[in-house]
DNA sequence: TAGCGTCAGTTT
DNA sequence: AACTGACGCTAA
């Protein structure tokens, strides 16, 4: 009989082991890249097929069970895919089903399903295909809704919602709207739900509406390119149609075009009958970037960002798999999407963190991206103002072609940058957040009826909360960070596991009542703004854009209501281009410079030039405003003067005199445990291992190791937190040993290989 | 000594 | 992830 090897689709990291399944005659056409249903530790669970098992192998091979079905009608992974998975899980040291299962839209392909009877036994473990659902829940009016709406009835008067919903179905009586269409208009599930059991409308299933962005398909004129983007169009169109995996850095200015090479290089891959692959940072956040496309590329432009829902997600991979869709935009995890003919992967802002997966496997979809190319042939496209230092020491080195543009093709000149030095506000007894000079060049704006964006990178209303007579700070009782006082509420809150506690009325420690808040985050800044004259503010930050769709709305809301004052966390800098901003202020611009963090700097200088960036981008000159208590600082300086080569210069210099990367590969090794002193223990085991297996020779070099030290924030949700980094040229042998070692497969340690910050 | 809760080890 | 069997502790 034949038999096969399996990866079992389980998010859990110790099955590294693949496992033996028999093929009865009916699945016999079973082949590598085949999902499979097994029969797993008495359960059913997913499996992906890696290969079939020679004659002499399946002999060996005894007592092994049955595949009990096949998903889909195909393999779902090419070789291509199957490469890209092997290397991913060697790399990212986790198992093969844990790598395979990313390339699954929702990460598995059944549900299962667990029947048990009355004494707790399973007595049926089966599943269920998921996506099989192609309906999709919609509501149409009834006979009995037009006829509330035409005597207006009582109800509708005392619910505007409730009338302006029933209204919006009145004026297409014969149509159905999914709940899609109708949470694009504002009217939710539960209110359509409400006039459903009213008997005003109707619920029926409609097809799955295959696309949620159709629609503004406009063809949109293609712009005059500058020579330097031209000159960056052709270079790649050429690597495109030699199709030999070469990988340019596009680093252009804010608002120098980069989009516009996208689209074009784009059209020359889909002109050859190839496909593209757009990555995106947040698509919340890059929704002008997506309509770019549209406007472009019209219905050969498919989406996939995390607020589709796993039918839709399945849809568009089913697209893109069968050449329906020639470009695929979406965020991290459109990186495993399925293609018929990879011809291009461009990927926005590449120095952004969102590539970077937080939770196990710890991937960059960037690296994942570029293996995906070298396999595929097809070139990469990577394009940022503040490129990630690796890449663009990569680019100095060769590893990839530089393409520079340098120019606005609207004209516009790069904003004026001015520094403030905040001790001196502070001598000046000017204890508010704005600087006299930013607040003058505010009240300029706004009487001028132009936009300001001011940056905070602090949410909550005060930083922390203070005893003045112990001078004790109020910490969250489950981890090591203090909390923050928010106004919304009147409560503490902690940023790390959401806890929220009362304002005490006396300090805990020495029950002075002398309880005061200190520090500044957004919420007190937006109320310090809403007392300037003429000055209309809105506030953006996590807590403000918590509800779906928010962000965009706040956003909207900026551009064309009568605000004329954003005030926001990070996310007032990034992706959008609003008109009519011609004032950026950045209210405290050392804030991230000093975290005990190696790509502090880094990070703090792509920030402010983004932000920066966001001011004066059509015709009129923008202004910027730097507040530092620190304004001698040279990072600052070149921000302000936007200059990347010289900061890259500085900082790479640093990088390679402190041996971090791109000068050394760094692997993190978190351990956490409720126990502290268990925590450290392990951590010192770990660290013995490893030097014990290089005095035995079996690693040739022993990476340097830092730690174990306390994380940063040592405590969180009452786990206790430990770091160990290893640094090294070549990782790979001490990936390997840890991976075949016990230490792999415990439930304390966490291995993050490339880590974003190490603190 | 039965009766359970926790934990480590296994799943083909 | 879910199941197994071993160990250890409580209630008699």
């Amino acid at each position: 009989m034949l038999k096969i090897q399996v990866a079992v689709n389980l998010p859990v990291k110790n099955i590294l082991k693949l496992f033996t399944y028999a093929v009865p005659p009916r699945l016999n056409f079973l082949d590598k890249g085949w999902r499979v249903v097994v029969p797993f530790a008495g359960q059913t669970a997913e499996g992906f097929v890696i290969r079939r098992l020679t004659e002499e192998e399946a002999d060996g091979a005894d007592n092994v069970k049955e595949v009990t079905a096949a998903l889909g009608d195909e393999p779902w992974f090419d070789e291509e895919m199957l490469a890209t998975a092997r290397w991913l899980a060697r790399y990212y040291m986790c198992g093969l089903g844990e790598a395979l299962r990313l390339f699954v839209p929702g990460k598995s392909s059944i549900r299962r399903k667990v029947l048990k009877d009355e004494s707790g036994r399973t007595v049926l473990a089966g599943y269920e295909e998921r996506f099989k659902e192609k309906f999709l829940l919609a509501y149409r009016i009834t006979a009995r809704g037009e006829e509330a709406m035409a005597e207006e009835r009582e109800l509708l008067a005392r619910s505007p919602a409730k009338k302006a919903a029933l209204a919006f179905f009145a004026a297409a009586p014969e149509k159905a709207f999914t709940i899609f269409e109708l949470a694009e208009i504002k009217i939710s599930r539960a209110l359509a739900k409400q006039l459903a059991e009213k008997g005003w409308l109707t619920e029926v299933k409609v097809r799955q509406l295959r696309d949620s962005y159709a629609g503004n398909d406009a063809e949109s004129a293609k712009l005059q390119l500058t020579a330097e983007q031209q000159q960056a169009v052709a270079a790649v169109s050429e690597a495109v149609s030699k199709n030999n995996g070469e990988v340019f850095l596009l680093q252009g200015i804010t608002g120098s075009g980069k989009t516009e090479v996208y689209l074009h290089c784009a059209a020359q891959a889909l002109q050859e009958g190839k496909q593209v692959l757009v990555l995106v940072p947040e698509i919340a956040l890059t929704a002008q970037l997506v309509q770019r496309f549209k406007a472009r590329f019209g219905e050969r432009v498919a989406v996939a960002h995390s607020k589709l829902s796993q039918s839709e997600r399945g849809d568009v991979w089913y697209r893109s798999r069968k050449d329906q869709a020639k470009i695929l935009v979406g965020v991290r995890s459109a990186v495993f999407a399925p293609f018929a003919k990879l011809g291009l992967v461009i990927i926005d802002e590449e120095h952004d963190s969102s590539y970077k997966q937080e939770e196990r496997p710890c991937y960059n979809a960037r690296q994942v991206a570029a293996v995906r190319c070298r396999l595929t042939g097809a070139p990469l496209l990577l394009g940022s103002a503040t490129p990630d230092l690796s890449t663009y020491y990569g680019a100095l080195r060769g590893r990839a072609h530089l393409l520079r543009l340098t120019t606005r093709p609207t004209g516009g000149t790069l904003p004026q940058v001015k520094l403030v030095d905040m001790r001196k506000e502070l001598e000046a007894k000017n204890f508010g957040v704005l600087s006299r000079l930013l607040r003058q060049e505010l009240e300029e704006t706004v009487t001028e009826k132009k936009k300001a964006i001011l940056l905070l990178n602090r949410r909550g209303h005060s930083t922390f909360v203070l005893c003045r007579d112990c001078g004790q700070a109020i910490l969250c009782p489950h981890c090591a960070v203090a909390m923050v006082y928010h106004s919304a509420g009147q409560v503490m809150r902690c940023h790390y596991c959401g806890a929220t506690a009362p304002i005490p009325d006396e300090c805990p420690a020495c029950h002075s009542r002398r309880i005061k808040f200190f520090g500044t985050g957004t919420q007190k800044a937006e109320e310090e703004l809403q007392r300037l004259p003429g000055v209309k503010v809105l506030r953006m930050d996590q807590d403000s854009t918590a509800a779906k769709f928010a962000h965009r709305e706040l956003l909207q809301k900026f551009a064309c209501g009568d605000y004329n004052t954003l005030v926001g966390t990070q996310m007032v800098a990034k992706g959008h281009d609003i008109a009519n901003v011609t004032l950026v202020g950045v209210l405290s611009a050392d804030s991230s410079l000093h975290l005990p963090d190696f790509r502090a700097g880094e990070r703090t200088f792509s920030l402010l030039t983004q932000a920066a960036g966001r001011a004066g981008r059509g015709k009129e000159q923008g202004r910027v405003v730097l507040q530092s208590y620190d304004p001698e600082n040279k990072l600052l300086h070149l921000a302000a003067a936007q200059d990347y080569a010289a900061f890259a210069e500085e900082e790479l210099e640093r990088r390679r005199r402190y041996l971090y990367p791109p000068f050394v590969r760094l692997l993190k090794i978190t351990v956490s445990d409720r126990d502290e002193a268990f925590a450290l223990a392990t951590a010192g085991k770990l660290i013995l291992y490893l030097q014990k297996l290089h005095l035995e020779g079996s690693l040739q070099d022993l990476p340097e190791i830092a730690g174990p030290f306390p994380a940063l924030v040592s405590k969180v949700r009452d786990f206790y937190r430990y770091n160990i980094l290893l640094k090294g040229e070549k990782l790979a042998p001490v990936k390997d040993a840890i991976m075949n070692s016990g230490f792999f497969g415990q439930r304390n340690l966490y291995f993050d290989v490339d880590p974003v910050s190490v603190i």
